[in-house]
RNA sequence: GCCGGGAUAGCUCAGUCGGUAGAGCAGCUCACUCGUAAUGAGCAGGCCAGGAGUUCGAAUCUCCUUCCCGGCUCCA
């Protein structure tokens, strides 16, 4: 006989237990343990996580969620989003608010402020500090719910807050509208209230949140930056504030020192350390230029690059940087690209030239100079092609967002026959490429038809983006798809790269395009001698050298394996007798290949020349004595190694480094 | 492009109320000749991003431009 007064509730560790109709979670909490009652931040109930407060009627399974997991920091955050918006009332009164989710490692919260003012930095510091007296309150979130007519005059003077509701009652919630609003109908509203009962804010919510602002404390506002209310340039621009917060102090210091480490090995910080590149103020915002450390790197990588090409089947070609502008009013840039163009240079009697955005209309033109037979394709035309787009100011960011980049762009022209298979190699093609470079954590996004700016049928669209996800499903990675983020002219895969730290980059590219061989007038003389049109495939592995550049340089921190590293060797004599030793060293590893520097002991000592070489990551620092030059041996000292090998055979040493380089370990 | 914050020696930064510029590191010279994470002394280095204004006087206050930083939007 059940008795209908108790409900059963099935925990995580698949036991049973039974509770009176109507416990909480914070009661079943509390049952279990003292330490999960103060850890608890929220329960789930059947999958869905709701409120400590939230009384469960029904038999269910229940999990306590704890403030230090995934989930539980999730509700920490949008709870302490919600403490913040709270103290930006206080101190910023006749404040709109907007939305405030929690993001990944923290939260913010948009506003309107009155008379258009802005966050300072030192409002931040304000605003901080009057969230640390409200947590101290111990206000209590409180659930309540609305209809939507109710909702919507509880926000009267919150025209944010009363569009949400609309838009959900509408039934066209955005994706930022769910973390506000349930769906069904009803407005959830929380409100923080204080010991003496009085409310002292609501928020239009979803919830769960924690049971109180005492439980909130390990938290800190990060920066102000404004906002576009929902994402769009064209409306109002907010004021937003980032922060995070996490469970305790502890787990907070370390998200503080993991950013400080993050930092460190920000590549427009190492650009200047170690000498590789730089962006002159006089040669303009975006525009970069390599140093001979940073210009060795580059040459090594593209080197590689080159051989691995010619092996795989591409041919090599080359075009200017400017052309005239009626190449790109064929291709269509003029009408789909212009924006992002640097404006034409008038020449010659009123001719407009451009430099060129991308590389594709010129090997079309390679393609195009003679008749093609079906026996030419696939033809795979590549080039490191250096291009330039006029990036809107405030985009630009370090090697990774440039004005000025050189692309390994390469164009496959082939049959549809031959597509789905020339997208495949190309697929496995960059992934091996990547892998040769030391990345080798992948997943692929699939990028659609942008609902504004293409050209084609929805049916040559369709087939396209069939074409890249058949390619693409067999290559056993994750595939993300990107709706509407496609060329004009065609979709495209990416593949976006996860480096040391666990940072995301979006690099290769390859775009299927039916557009372009339309555009020219492309075919080729098929085996039935009569004329078909090619497709084109436009893929770049590295996207750009510079941003590449700049993801290898942040996922070695600086230190490139010794394939790729400036200098690879630091030959350090003890003291000036050891110099001529220290010459046949370096002149053999020279002869040999190896990019060898020698620190003389003129000026220094040999403990500050050790320094200097690891301050520059050189892969191996050999240090040659007496014993070295009476042994033929020398000091090895192999970065990341604590421990120095003394007396080491040249022979040896020259072997192991031999066996680094071809491993490019 | 939009919002906010910046720019002082090659690098990292001081510079008070508006009174004409300072350190450490790096560089150069000299001494030291050294077996593993900064030897010592000296020298040199600045149109205080650029321009205009306010002022007897501007690194400092105001405006404009350039460039950088953090976001938004956009992207390889």
């Amino acid at each position: 006989m059940v008795n209908p007064d108790l409900v059963t509730l099935t925990l995580p560790d698949g036991s049973c237990r039974e509770y009176p109709g109507g416990v909480t979670g914070a009661d079943v909490a509390a049952s279990i343990g003292k330490r999960l009652a103060r850890a608890a931040v929220a329960v789930t109930v059947d999958g869905a996580t709701v409120d400590l407060t939230r009384p469960i009627t029904h038999d269910a399974a229940v999990a306590v969620v704890t403030a230090d997991s995934d989930a539980g920091r999730e509700v920490l955050r949008h709870s302490t989003a919600h403490l913040m918006a709270q103290a930006v009332f206080d101190l910023f009164p006749g404040a709109k608010y907007a939305i405030g989710p929690a993001i990944a490692d923290g939260f913010y919260y948009d506003f309107e402020l009155p008379g258009g003012a802005h966050f300072t930095d030192t409002d931040l510091e304000r605003i901080e500090a009057r969230m640390r007296e409200l947590a101290a309150e111990d206000q209590r979130f409180v659930r309540r719910e609305y209809g939507a007519g109710a909702g919507l005059d509880l926000f009267a003077d919150q025209p944010y807050k009363a569009e949400i509701i609309c838009n959900v009652t509408a039934g066209e919630a955005g994706p930022d509208d769910a973390g506000e609003v349930v769906g069904d109908g009803t407005v959830g509203v929380y409100e923080n209230v204080r010991p003496d009962g009085t409310v002292a804010y609501f928020d239009l919510c979803r919830g769960p949140h924690v049971l109180s602002t005492s439980r909130l404390g390990a938290f800190k506002l990060t920066r102000v930056a404004g906002a576009y209310w929902r994402g769009d340039e064209k409306r109002q621009q907010l004021q937003r504030v980032y922060g995070t917060a996490w469970e305790d102090q502890k787990a907070l210091d370390a998200h503080l020192h993991r950013l400080a480490e993050a930092e460190k090995r920000d590549h427009r910080r190492l650009g200047v350390e170690l000498d590789l590149f730089s962006f002159p103020e006089e040669v303009g915002s975006g525009l970069a230029v390599f140093h001979p450390k940073g210009g060795t790197v580059r040459r090594l990588m593209e080197d590689y690059s080159r051989q691995r090409h010619a092996a795989a089947g591409y041919e090599f070609v080359s075009s200017p940087h400017i052309t005239k502008s009626q190449l790109f009013e064929t291709s269509g840039h003029l009408d789909w690209y212009a924006d992002n163009m640097f404006p034409p240079m008038e020449l010659d009697g009123g001719t407009d030239y451009y430099l060129k955005p991308m590389n594709c209309p010129f090997h079309i033109l390679i393609y195009r100079h003679r008749t093609r037979s079906y026996r030419d394709l696939p033809m795979r035309l590549f080039e490191f092609g250096t291009v330039y787009r006029y990036e809107k100011s405030g985009v630009v960011h370090g090697l990774t967002r440039v004005r000025g980049m050189t692309q390994d762009d390469a164009h496959i022209f082939c049959t549809r026959a031959q597509m789905v298979a020339e997208i495949q190699t190309a697929l496995s093609f960059v992934l091996e490429l990547l892998r040769d470079y030391g990345l080798d954590d992948f997943y692929l996004e699939l990028s659609t038809r942008p609902e504004e700016k293409a050209v084609g049928s929805e049916e040559e669209w369709a087939e396209a983006t069939e074409a890249l996800r058949s390619a693409a499903e067999p290559m056993g990675l994750e595939l993300v798809i990107d709706e509407g983020g496609g060329a004009f002219y065609g979709p495209k895969i990416s593949v976006q790269t996860l480096d040391a730290i666990g940072r995301n980059w979006q690099m290769s590219t390859i775009q299927l395009d039916f557009q372009l061989p339309q555009r020219f007038d492309l075919h080729y003389v098929g085996a039935d001698n009569e004329r078909h049109r090619p497709i084109m495939i436009h893929r770049a592995l590295f996207g750009s050298i510079e941003r590449f550049f700049a993801v290898l340089l942040e996922h070695y921190a600086g230190a490139f394996p010794v394939w790729l590293a400036p200098a690879q060797v630091s030959v350090l004599p003890v003291a000036d007798r050891h110099h001529a030793y220290a010459f046949r060293i370096v002149d053999r590893l020279t002869a040999e290949g190896y990019r060898v520097e020698l620190l003389d002991a003129h000026h220094d000592t040999l403990g500050k020349r050790v320094q200097r070489a690891r301050s520059e990551k050189v892969p191996f620092v050999l240090v040659v004595g007496d014993e070295d030059a009476e042994e033929g041996t020398v000091g090895v000292n192999e970065r990341g190694v604590e421990a120095v090998r003394r007396g080491v055979k040249v022979d040896d040493f020259v072997e192991q480094l031999a066996v680094q380089v071809i491993e490019r370990s």
